[in-house]
DNA sequence: GTCTATATGTTGATAGAC
DNA sequence: GTCTATCAACATATAGAC
């Protein structure tokens, strides 16, 4: 596996695919149909190549699924874990989380679609979700202490502002589309707008 | 198929299913390993039958998951074609199918993930996928109507704040636990509460 | 690196007895 | 209405030539 030529520019072989550029393909194949509906068969198709081909340049389909979530998570861990992130005012470090947030959903869309929709069913599921289930935790403990700084509403209880805003985050993966209406920008202000005074005139 | 013994409470056979008792079981599978990774054989082991008993209930898989699917695609229509939900102030009338749509995506929470996470890969999920879209355009279009209404700030277009409320709704799936920290109408008045005002303090 | 052929297991669905 | 046995199709993955 792993073609990983130091070459710059320089390819042979025919279609000229670095393993990057396959991956792409092969989320797409898998956020088309679902990982498990996905088979190596269409993907080798939409590839230009045979099955055994692929597998020169993957290790196996589970391996595919591994490092198509990894573009998602390392993005997700980079925002929680960026200084702005980790120290400051609770609502300052929110809105610049979300704000990451919603340009990862943006940047790496299908890759996220893939992650929340997985199930468990496998070792690599299973790692992938305990992640995410870490960035869910990071933002309630923000939200816990805008609580305390009197920067969440009274009335809101930490962990459903949690719920609720990944919600929100999380649910572009459905409908945003690169070049269309909206530009990441434009939604992460939008989505920072709703937080702070919903949807309706006052 | 269909065994529709009129009978209320005598039951023959072993288990004593009838079929919306085994479809409970089939969707509660179908979510837990997602509809394509969810084997006959693992449905007719929870069930305790053989795959053929389970065949003479269900005439297919995807007849099974259309029979899922039904059960939410039917409670949001008749949310969005109460009456309600069709006369009367578009502030009030969006109220209204808010409400109605979070009762359902937590009554019928396991059947609503799975129309969530379809994919088109067949004529009953692309079938079930359009009525889904048509959820979408009616709440669409109330927003849009609030819009001249003067009750969603002139600052949010249309589309986006129906983005937003039905990603807010459907994320009820991901978490909502029956029984749980919150029912079903505070997790309603949160959401209201949020589309009304956001989540930070003024 | 790519191919054709194939191994090996699993899947949805059916046949036919009880 | 349930069972055991079985099928044909399809899945992931491998072998080995070029």
């Amino acid at each position: 596996m792993a073609s990983a030529t130091p070459t710059p520019a320089a390819r042979r072989g025919r279609p000229g695919y670095d393993q990057e550029q396959m991956l792409e393909v092969i989320v797409k194949v898998f956020t088309d149909h679902g990982y498990d509906a996905a088979t190596l068969e269409l993907i080798a198709k939409r590839l230009g190549l045979s099955k055994s081909a692929v597998y020169h340049h993957f290790d196996s389909k589970s391996a595919m699924l591994e490092l198509a979530l990894e573009q998602v998570l390392g993005a997700l861990e980079a925002v929680f874990t960026a200084p702005e992130a980790v120290t400051g005012l609770a609502s300052e470090r929110i809105e610049f989380v979300v704000n990451g947030a919603v340009r990862v959903a943006c940047e790496r869309q299908l890759a996220l679609q893939l992650l929340l929709r997985l199930h468990g069913n496998s070792e690599v599921e299973l790692k992938a979700m305990e992640r995410r289930r870490g960035f869910d935790a990071k933002l309630k403990q923000l939200f816990e202490l805008a609580l305390t700084e009197g920067s969440l509403r009274a009335d809101f209880d930490p962990g459903l502002a949690e719920r609720f805003t990944f919600g929100l985050i999380n649910s572009l993966v459905e409908w945003y589309r690169p070049g269309g209406r909206f530009t990441p920008e434009e939604i992460a202000d939008a989505v920072l707008r709703f937080l702070r005074s919903g949807l309706t005139t006052p």
